[in-house]
DNA sequence: AGACGATGTTGACAGCGGTAACTTCTCGGT
DNA sequence: ACCGAGAAGTTACCGCTGTCAACATCGTCT
């Protein structure tokens, strides 16, 4: 009895487990169904039971990240103690980037696989409504409500912060930025965020916001 | 004496030009050894004469895929004909932008490549000098020397540029924002883009540029 | 002429994703 | 308490890939 029973339990939770530890330390070109099932102690054939294919698989991996992805940044949210209400709210923008970035370098693997998942769109409007966009946005409308951000420029804004950030964090994890040291790279991102803070306020009104 | 002769005369240039094509209708994803040999009518192992395993002949390839690039930005940056030194260098930093999107747009497969190849730094300094990063430089310098961003500001600025862009590229290439109408997608380009200048520029002495 | 190095070929190996046929277990209805 | 259906796991196979070793062919230099 002491023999492994012929069923796994919950092999599903198992493989997108041993899924996550896989790309965390080789990347996402490492997740391959045969690795995983061997992980778990299982025949390869068997993970096709809980997954059409790769890509599924793939998927369910990736949603994991997104969830550590989003809980980096919500972390990074709560750390916001300033008192009036605009540099609450620039300083909340920040934060959002600050975190975005710090999981793309704390996790180069998952990170990675959140945008290597081509075929289907990894972010965009979960159901649930958990993704960093959502909060990008909320973080967006607050600026607007407070009054630094006019709403002429609320247009496109979502997007432009979003590409600066992402991209930074690309160049950083894969891209010619990797290999940077790190203080640079924390001074790169702060001015970047600088940047994005400033092209975004209106004119005159404005203040250098402090690290 | 019709038959193909033994030898192939330049595989290795064959090899790459296959590569292209493969990749600018597949993807990087769909460049394989075999295929690529099969293509050009050759043994699948000929190919191991000219790169020593495929990570090498997709450098090769990817190497094409930068000069695509480059090629297109500088294209660009001819259209300008601003007589204005300070709206001439604005337009030009602009131009870089509109290049970099156009060709992920264009050719996203090629674009694509150039940030998978993983292990080797796909962009950098070129030693031949020819990157976008370089073109890149040069108009954030033009802008200091014209006076319409502070020296001060000139660090980091590249990277914040260069982020945005690549960032854009990416999100819209292979992220979610794949699949935005083409007119939304122009739309939040300008703006980014003008958020960047904006961003950019001296406070004050700022007057919108222009699409 | 003849040897040699560069180039191309054939054949093999292991690892991958994926499918089919078979086995084992679990569980719900009578 | 049974027992049958279907869920879950297994083995065996296919075709694809990258990579290597052994062999064949060609131009070229002496």
């Amino acid at each position: 009895m002491s023999t492994t029973p012929y069923h796994h339990g919950n092999l599903r939770e198992a493989l997108v487990g041993a899924g996550v530890d896989v790309v965390r330390s080789g990347g996402p070109e490492a997740l391959s169904i045969r690795e995983l099932a061997r992980r778990v102690g299982v025949s390869h054939a068997a993970a096709y039971r809980h997954f059409a294919d790769r890509e599924a698989l793939v998927d369910a991996v990736a949603e994991r990240a997104m969830e550590a992805l989003v809980a980096r940044v919500r972390e990074r949210l709560a750390t916001v103690e300033d008192q009036d209400p605009v540099t609450r709210a620039r300083r909340r923008l920040q934060r959002i980037g600050v975190g975005y970035v710090d999981f793309a370098l704390a996790e180069p693997g998952l990170f990675r696989l959140l945008f290597t998942a081509y075929p289907e769109p990894p972010e965009g409007t979960d159901p649930d409504g958990e993704d960093p966009y959502s909060l990008l946005n909320v973080a967006l409308d607050e600026l607007v409500a407070v009054g630094y951000l006019d709403p002429a420029d609320r247009i496109g804004a979502d997007v432009t912060c979003w590409a600066a950030v992402h991209g930074f964090s690309v160049l950083s994890v894969e891209g010619p930025l990797r290999g940077m040291a790190e203080a640079d790279r924390e001074a790169a991102l702060t001015a970047l965020l600088l940047g994005i803070d400033r092209g975004l306020g209106r004119r005159g009104e404005w203040e250098e916001l402090t690290r």
